[in-house]
DNA sequence: AGGCGGTGTCAAGCTTCTTTCAGGCTTCGT
DNA sequence: ACGAAGCCTGAAAGAAGCTTGACACCGCCT
């Protein structure tokens, strides 16, 4: 919304379709960068951070699926636009179930491309990359997060789960949705009680992260 | 699904949808209300704050784009679903434009509704519910009481209990009822006893649950 | 190869919640 | 004032759920 437009990051192997988009989201008043392949977005997108990636299903290989989970178990919620030229609805919920946040079937209008992209800019948190509370906070982008001016190395998972913690403090975070957000769907319950235990300790005392029983757990002070 | 399920306001005039979509959501865990007109949702949207509003275009009288501009314009920024039967572009882009989040063709698989009504709670500020009656007020969510100030974690069960009380004072809530509502028909009348008694120690002085000799108890100032 | 950090699994130990029982206490009717 | 009925609460057993140490596995770097 302001002077240098929103940053789109496009994943896509087929370079006709690169430039078309490159070409269009310019012409839109977007800022463009391209990745051609899975390893090379997920570089992209750490080091450029941007406010939405549109992300081809089908490429050679790791998938668009597989990306936008790498994306999500590092803690990133960048707004992922899924492209797919297949409209079979399994794999439309495979998508969204991957942690798209929304899914267009080629071939599509590039009006209906913009608008969405548009949706997505509007409501998404816009890319931050410090979040706090208390005397907490996380710098998401280099996994450091703070305490009372001792600062701490956290690992991808750790940082993701506490990053889901952080954009919600005093509200519950039941295991179904963390293992959802941060986990792909095959993790027992568990795993997400041993990330807890990591972070309490890391974290040190007074608690910041309270256990409500037969729910979930909570960020409060 | 998860304890406090996601509440979903469903808006459209036609009964057997009504029907089915109450009864697939309720089934997959979300807490269901629905409107039949426009005016019926914008009412509803604003008295119960619904983490979702799933919104057919094709009304009579105000229709879904109408519906979602006056929502959006009383400055609601609740995520909206958008249903049509049209599958024409133009119409999906008026959708996104009128500031809905998310658009979904009629007919589609109620698996696909439901990844994306999750994908669309997953940002949304969790509108929390909250109940109250003098000085005392409950967060259902993360089963904490609030007393002047003071706030009062509370289990499962005596959370459950202190709803039921709060959700019609002045009114006698029989043993009957508890146990039916909050226990198994197995357990014994006394445990209703038991946790007014935790209730009333943790909610401290001046006392607000009162004892109907013979009857039950009531919440009073 | 070997070491290393990060990750996922399991099971035992521990904490907290739930329920029951029984005896003391209060209230009500006579 | 007395007895009966009903209410309240301490103690303790049992259940449910959480926590944590130990360990296996993986990919990565040396």
């Amino acid at each position: 919304m302001t002077a240098g437009g929103e940053r789109v990051l496009v994943v896509d192997d087929d370079p006709p379709l690169q430039r078309m988009l490159a070409r269009t989201l310019t012409a839109e008043g977007f800022s463009v960068a391209v990745a051609a392949d899975g390893g090379a977005a997920l570089a992209e997108a750490e080091r450029s951070l941007p406010d939405v990636i549109v992300l081809d299903v089908a490429m050679p290989g790791m998938d668009g699926l597989a990306v936008c989970r790498r994306l999500r178990a590092k803690g990133m919620t960048t707004p992922v636009l899924m492209l797919t030229a297949r409209d079979a609805v399994p794999d439309r919920v495979r998508g969204l179930q991957a942690g798209a946040d929304d899914y267009l079937v080629k071939p599509f209008a590039t009006e209906e491309l913009i608008a969405r992209i548009r949706a997505l800019t509007r409501r998404g948190a816009p890319a931050t990359e410090r979040l706090q509370f208390a005397d907490l906070s996380l710098d998401l982008s280099t996994r450091t997060a703070t305490r009372g001016g001792r600062s701490i190395e956290l690992s991808g998972r750790e940082s993701a789960l506490l990053e889901l913690l952080l954009r919600d403090p005093r509200s519950v975070l039941t295991r179904e949705r963390a293992l959802e957000q941060v986990w792909d769907d095959a993790a027992v319950p568990n795993v997400v009680d041993r990330y807890v235990g990591r972070l309490r300790r890391k974290l040190g005392d007074p608690p910041l992260i309270h256990t409500v029983r037969g729910v979930g757990f909570m960020l409060r002070s």
